[in-house]
DNA sequence: GCGGACTGCTTACCT
DNA sequence: ACAGGTAAGCAGTCCGCG
């Protein structure tokens, strides 16, 4: 590592804001290089390095498949702004110029976009981030007001040298320059035709469309599980004591790396086998070969994957390895206080990124709603899931310990490389949006996503980033009242839905509506009332809010070109019949990427934890929603329309003529200037009168159930299994008379369900309640829900229960009611709890298609089955 | 002392 | 640490009842 190796001792820096050990760099095991010359480079990832006191870029070389190192030479240093002249500071803030990180003094022009006008700043220039913020006496700490001092420095350094994450750069001379990949004519075009009247506008897509249209590399990566001696069987060993021996490390690698290295114990007899299915085991006599050896391999990785590394895999091998005596800069770990990095690459803990709310639903299509584990994860995406062991760990013999090791970091892997490498693709375009380095990216949720998106366009335009006090002092009430209690404003109109089966339903709805209500009324914290006068005229209707007529919210901008973006670009192109295969994917991944911004880009501004926070903003969201829909069902109305139903952004329409529906839809386009489609087409919907709740056959004989207790998680699986029964016999229904046929069906298999029922039949595991506990056991003070009980029966049998697990229970008959199906038997079972929970179910379906529920089984019937 | 009416808590869902 | 709206079941409380 040229010109790297000043400071040796070992004084502390500020890296991800976390204290770190310095002098940790690894130079007796790889050492990265820092080229003159080079390139196409992937840009990673971006800290700052203790040990040179410089931002430090991790970048990826795709045709050697290595980690290359860029310290940064253009003298950039952390700084803060703030309202306090040079003069002053001088004269009354000694302890500043006087502080031993202080540098120097700028004075800096800002737009304040609050008061839109240009203000002088003294930016306050420091050597190292921590003088800046971080420790007790930073500078930042002796000032009155401050801006954009707590933005971390490697961020900082990112919006300040205007680095796109995820981008291809090249060095030339020892400087960093962006690649430049001609955009394709066809996308231009297209650009073209949305903003071609402003030539800004334009200028600015082709930079957002080039960025994400920029070819998207596979990276070169291992992952890693490790596996710990344990002298009682189920306790997880503590990784920052780390007194047990690591017995077993698997690597699994896109290259081909398959191994898996054991340590000999005397404790086990069986054979030293060499190979197991797909991979090769290694032994080691000494327990600090076998982790040196791991040292070894994972530092040659640019990309090293755990599955929960941060909190176990890694801080056990690194507390281990101090045990064992090995020197700090000897391993190639660092120990933040939330995460884990590797040195050279980046470490990436999918653990933390499959648990992204976002990713779950967005991304991963709720494919793994409820999972948390690794097995349940894989399982769900993969098709494969963890090898169910019958002992513990500690009593596995050889082959059993390899392949139960070797299966975790194989899944592991997988998870990056299933669906054609989706992950690593999602990964670099959402990086390139956020502009966050891939450990930040994948360890914090889309509200810290597009907190960065938007400071890094603050930054590149001159604004003056604000202070949440500020927004809220200027723009913080709201004046709706929500219906929910506890509520901040009013939220979407829900139709009562028209009860009983419809023939011949379309749904319209508005394509991403509060987006696009963004985007048209120009919605963003600083336009939302602006300090102009003349504006205060353009009102939000509903509302005693104006909007800025003057200048283009920049929030309102952003999101306007990544909702045009995907709407008008990439969802077009993902279905174009004229592209390839591996186009058409590419074109799908983007606007999945651009998806998850954009549908939490009106939510971030309604939650107090957003630093953009901007109630105003969220309330006339939803009242633009709210006016868009409701004129939109009175269009409708006048031209003799049905409306069934309605929910936020869409409507059902009853049997519509087809030029009815394209009248409507060009009426929206015209007179409320957000267009509305045709999202789906049923044969027949059936709807139980309830909100959020009904039944229907598409045209093209798909089932579409929503919100009915049938479907939920929870319902317990011999009802799902019945309500599965009634669903496909509704599918076959295509007219009124086969809906009388299909009553009998549903007679049938409802009375073979309950007597089924009431002959206790159903094993346990098929009548259990599935409920999960949002909270620590202890945190249910107010009342205590059936499925606390339960868990509390199981705790009290010695059950470790905590926040996040499902808790399984029966009802049982007597004054408890509830019992965890471990603790049950089946002739305690509650049938009558069970008939009527069957009861509601079919209710709900059976009363949309007009069966009477208490007619179907006769009530001389019932009254003999109990 | 008991039961019905009511409120509030909790979870899972919809957009 | 994105939002609000809805359904459903149950826990707990209040009130009336000569």
């Amino acid at each position: 590592m040229k010109g790297v190796n000043k400071n040796t001792n070992n004084k502390t820096s500020e890296v991800y804001g976390e204290e770190v050990e310095e002098s940790t760099i690894v130079r007796n095991i790889y050492t990265a290089e820092a080229p003159r010359d080079a390139g196409p480079l992937l840009l990673l990832s971006v800290v700052y390095s203790g040990d040179v006191g410089k931002a430090l870029l991790k970048l990826y070389d795709p045709s050697a498949g290595k980690i290359v190192y860029w310290y940064d030479n253009t003298g950039h240093k952390p700084y803060c702004l703030t309202d306090v002249p040079p003069e002053e500071l001088a004269s009354n803030y000694t302890r500043i110029l006087e502080h031993r990180g202080f540098d120097h003094i700028e004075v800096v022009e800002k737009y304040d976009a609050l008061l839109d006008k240009k203000v002088a700043m003294t930016k306050i220039v420091a050597r190292d981030p921590l003088s800046i913020g971080g420790a007790r006496d930073s500078i930042r700490n002796f000032l009155l007001r401050s801006w954009e001092a707590k933005i971390r420095y490697h961020l900082c350094y990112i919006y300040d040298r205007e680095l796109i994450p995820g981008f291809f750069y090249k060095i030339e001379g020892g400087k960093l320059k962006p690649m430049s990949f001609p955009l394709k004519k066809d996308l231009k075009d297209l650009a073209r035709k949305l903003y071609g009247h402003d030539e800004l506008l334009f200028k600015e897509s082709l930079t957002w469309l080039a960025i994400m249209n920029a070819p998207i590399p596979d990276i070169r990566r291992i992952a890693l599980d490790i596996e710990v001696y344990s002298p009682t069987p189920n306790t997880i060993p503590n990784p920052s004591e780390a007194l047990q021996k690591v017995i077993a490390v698997a690597l699994s690698s896109s290259d081909g790396v398959h191994k898996v290295l054991l340590l000999e114990r005397k404790d086990i007899k069986s054979e030293k086998i060499r190979k197991i299915n797909s991979a090769e085991v290694v032994y080691f006599e000494d327990e600090k070969e076998l982790i040196k050896t791991v040292f070894k391999i994972i530092s040659t990785y640019p990309l090293v994957l755990t599955f929960n590394g941060d909190n176990f895999d890694l801080n056990y091998l690194y507390h281990r390895a101090l045990k064992l005596g090995f020197r700090r800069e000897e391993i190639p770990i660092v120990l933040a206080r939330n995460f884990a990095m590797v040195i050279p690459g980046v470490h990436i803990d999918l653990y933390r990124f499959f648990e992204n709310h976002a990713m779950r639903i967005y991304a991963f299509k709720n494919k793994y709603r409820d999972a948390r584990t690794l097995d349940a994860i894989a399982t769900a995406l993969l098709g494969i899931g963890k090898i169910q062991l019958e002992k513990p760990i500690t009593k596995l013999d050889y082959r059993e310990l390899a392949e139960y090791c070797f299966r975790d970091a194989d899944i592991t892997l997988k998870l990056t490389t299933f669906g054609n490498n989706l992950f690593i693709k999602l990964l670099i375009l959402l990086m390139r949006i956020s502009k966050l380095p891939a450990e930040d990216l994948t360890r914090s949720g889309v509200s810290n996503w597009i907190k960065n998106m938007i400071y890094f366009e603050h930054r590149k335009r001159g604004y003056l980033i604000p202070e949440p006090e500020d927004i809220r002092k200027l723009k913080g009430q709201t004046t709706t009242k929500a219906i929910i209690k506890g509520k901040k404003y009013l939220g979407a109109i829900v139709i009562d839905p028209l009860p009983g089966i419809f023939f011949n339903v379309v749904v319209v709805d508005f394509a991403s509506l509060y987006p696009s209500v963004v985007k048209k009324w120009n919605l963003s914290y600083e336009t939302l009332n602006c300090p102009h006068e003349e504006c205060k005229s353009n009102k939000v209707p509903g509302l005693p809010y104006w909007v800025c007529t003057k200048k283009r919210g920049l929030s309102s901008m952003i999101i306007g070109f990544l909702r045009d973006f995907r709407v008008e670009i990439y969802k077009p192109l993902s279905k174009d019949s004229r592209l390839s295969k591996e186009e058409k994917e590419t074109y799908e991944t983007i606007q999945l990427a651009l998806k998850v911004f954009i549908n939490a880009s009106y939510g971030v501004f309604g939650a107090d934890t957003f630093p953009l926070y901007c109630p105003p903003v969220a309330e006339s969201t939803t009242a633009l929603g709210r006016y868009a829909i409701s004129n939109t069902i009175r269009k409708a109305n006048e031209m003799g329309l049905v409306v069934l139903y309605g929910d936020t952004d869409s409507l059902f329409l009853w049997n519509p003529s087809s030029d009815k529906v394209s009248e409507l839809l060009s009426w929206a386009h015209n007179e409320l200037g957000i267009d509305l489609d045709i999202d789906k087409e049923y044969r027949y919907v059936a709807f139980s009168g309830r909100k959020k709740n009904y039944l229907g056959v598409l045209k093209d004989n798909s089932l579409d159930v929503k919100g009915l207790v049938g479907k939920k998680r929870h319902t317990p699986e011999f009802i799902k299994e019945l309500f599965n029964e009634v669903s496909k016999t509704l599918t076959g229904v295509y007219t009124i008379e086969d809906l009388e046929k299909a009553k009998n069906t549903l007679r049938e298999i409802t009375r073979q369900s309950v007597l089924k029922l009431r002959r206790r039949k159903y094993p346990l595991d098929k009548l259990a309640f599935r409920v999960a506990l949002t909270k620590e056991l202890t945190e249910y003070t107010k009342t205590t829900p059936q499925h606390v009980k339960a868990a509390r029966l199981l705790q009290k049998y010695g059950f470790h229960i905590e926040a996040g697990e499902i808790i399984n229970f029966v009802k049982i008959k007597g004054s408890l009611n509830v019992k965890p199906v471990q603790l049950a038997r089946i002739d305690e079972i509650d049938s009558e709890k069970y008939f009527s929970y069957i009861e509601t179910t079919l209710r709900q379906v059976l009363e949309a298609i007009g069966v009477n529920f208490d007619e179907i089984l006769g009530e001389s019937q019932i009254d003999s089955f109990f």
